[in-house]
RNA sequence: GCCCCCAUGGUCUAGCGGUCAGGACGCCUGCCUUUCACGCAGGAAAUCACCGGUUCGAAUCCGGUUGGGGGUACCA
């Protein structure tokens, strides 16, 4: 089995992509297949050497390695040139100067439903001569046979007039070298397969099969593209989401792998993954349940893993303390910061929580009291903590929460923290003492 | 316009002739409880797009309709 990715570098590589890769990766390490990377890079205009560096770089991050290439379409330009002679040569391709509104207007005088045929001249564009009889079959591991009446299709344009290849038969063309025995890719595409089909036909080339994956659809019901603002992996590397959940999210967006669970590794889907038992319909990408893995894989992680990829996002050091109390908080890598920067910058400002939690009912007392019972703990470790702060709730006969979430306020000037006892012991005696006090003149 | 594909709760999916239509996210309630989370126990939420047909029996098979999507470039 060989299988190939074959991103266009005309910009970042969005899910919909990441998702093509992801397939032909878990199809490639399932069956102990060849995966191809070929850079679709034709497009003079669009494709930039930064997009490819983007790819490359996503491709890394998301984990999927590939193991021939990256091939560039535009390094393949001599042998492009000798088939499209071949199919000039054999007749199954013409010169044509008809332009598109040539086209329409052969059209108008056959019918709409009447495929575009022009007569051979000394120059111009390449066409594709399409025979009108017969039918060109898709034929889909996911969809079954798609019949495209040749007499519907246009001779399409397969090069320039400067014999500059066009998508639809430098696809063909290279896929046929490199021997790809199956070509998984976007439901986008199913319609351009059969032109693909019959440039093969010409050239004598066997049919590789065929898999069109359902597309990503936008909240919008429209296809995912780089243009309608579709998260580029780029952005949720940024949003600080996992690799690992990234990964089985997307995968999920297509296929179901198990009846009754959702959390997998990449070598489970790996395992797991079959071409034939992938959805048909577009799916809509939903960050919530991104949200969702991301904390599940967050939490997966060994605590020396967590926290390299902490100190990675954060760009700080000596993070393992804070990302030990806070795995189970956090969801994402973004989610980090905000819980625990008052350990490292002193107190938030939150005159709502300070007013809130110290600030009423009792508060100012209860802190008082927490500060005496801190300040004779012995060792001053979590455990300890936590009893000492528990006999102040016991000896003041209030619920517990009008005990720790002053001192949650006084430590952290929020009411959110990772748990009490452990950020208490984190900041040490002292600062912990020193932000009680200051919270307690504050309250006057 | 023409060609092609698709249709199960808000979202992603399981289902492949007989199920109380299963799971996940999200949402709601309770437990846990120090906030937020995590975890656990429940709950609401789908006339399986619609109409016909085949069949003793259809979400599952067939046809049509509607709706959505893709293609139709000298883009990929």
């Amino acid at each position: 089995m060989r299988v190939r990715f074959a991103p266009s570098p005309t910009g970042a590589l969005h899910i919909g992509g990441a998702r093509t890769a992801l397939y032909n990766w878990l199809l490639a390490r399932g069956h102990g297949g060849t995966l191809v990377l070929r850079i679709e890079d034709t497009d003079r205009e669009r494709s930039t050497p930064e997009n490819v560096e983007q790819i490359l770089d996503a491709l890394r991050w998301l984990n999927l390695d590939y193991d021939e290439g990256p091939i560039f379409q535009s390094a393949r330009v001599d042998r492009h040139a000798a088939a499209l002679a071949s199919l000039l040569h054999a007749g199954h391709a013409y010169r044509s100067t008809a332009t598109a509104d040539d086209v329409r207007a052969y059209k108008e005088r056959h019918g709409s439903d009447r495929g575009f045929r022009g007569e051979p001249e000394s120059s111009g564009a390449v066409r594709l001569r399409v025979p009108d009889a017969g039918e060109t079959v898709v034929r889909d591991v996911i969809r079954g046979e798609a019949a495209f009446a040749n007499s519907t299709l246009d001779d399409p344009v397969i090069a320039r007039a400067d014999e500059s290849p066009l998508y639809n038969f430098a696809v063909a063309v290279d896929d046929s070298d490199a021997a790809i025995t199956h070509v998984v890719r976007g439901e986008d595409h199913l319609s351009n397969t059969a032109r693909q089909l019959l440039v093969l036909e010409a050239l004598g080339a066997p049919e590789p099969i065929y898999a069109h994956l359902p597309l990503l659809h936008g909240p919008d019901g429209r296809k995912l593209s780089k243009r309608h603002g579709a998260a580029s992996v780029q952005e949720l590397r940024d949003a600080g989401y996992l690799p690992e959940a990234v990964d089985n999210y997307i995968a999920l967006l297509g296929a179901g792998f198990a009846p009754d669970e959702e959390f997998f590794t990449l070598a489970e889907l790996a395992e797991r993954f079959r071409l034939d038992r992938v959805s048909k319909n577009p799916a809509v990408f939903d960050e919530r349940k991104l949200r969702h893995l991301d904390g599940r894989h967050l939490r997966a992680l060994t605590l020396d893993d967590l926290t390299a990829r902490l100190q990675a996002y954060t760009g700080r050091t000596g993070l393992r303390d804070a990302a030990a109390i806070s795995a189970e908080k956090i969801q994402t890598l973004a989610d980090f910061w905000p819980l625990v920067s008052f350990l490292f910058d002193g107190p938030v400002e939150d005159p709502a929580a300070f007013a809130k939690t110290i600030g009423s009912d009792g508060g100012a007392e209860n802190l008082a009291a927490a500060r005496d019972a801190l300040a004779g703990v012995q060792p001053f470790e979590p455990a300890a903590i936590e009893e000492a702060l528990r006999g102040v709730v016991q000896a003041r006969g209030v619920k517990a929460g009008k005990v720790f979430q002053p001192v949650r306020v006084a430590i952290a000037g929020q009411t959110v923290s990772p748990g009490i006892f452990e950020s208490v012991a984190l900041l040490g005696r002292d600062e912990a003492l020193a932000r009680i006090d200051r919270a307690l003149v504050a309250a006057g």
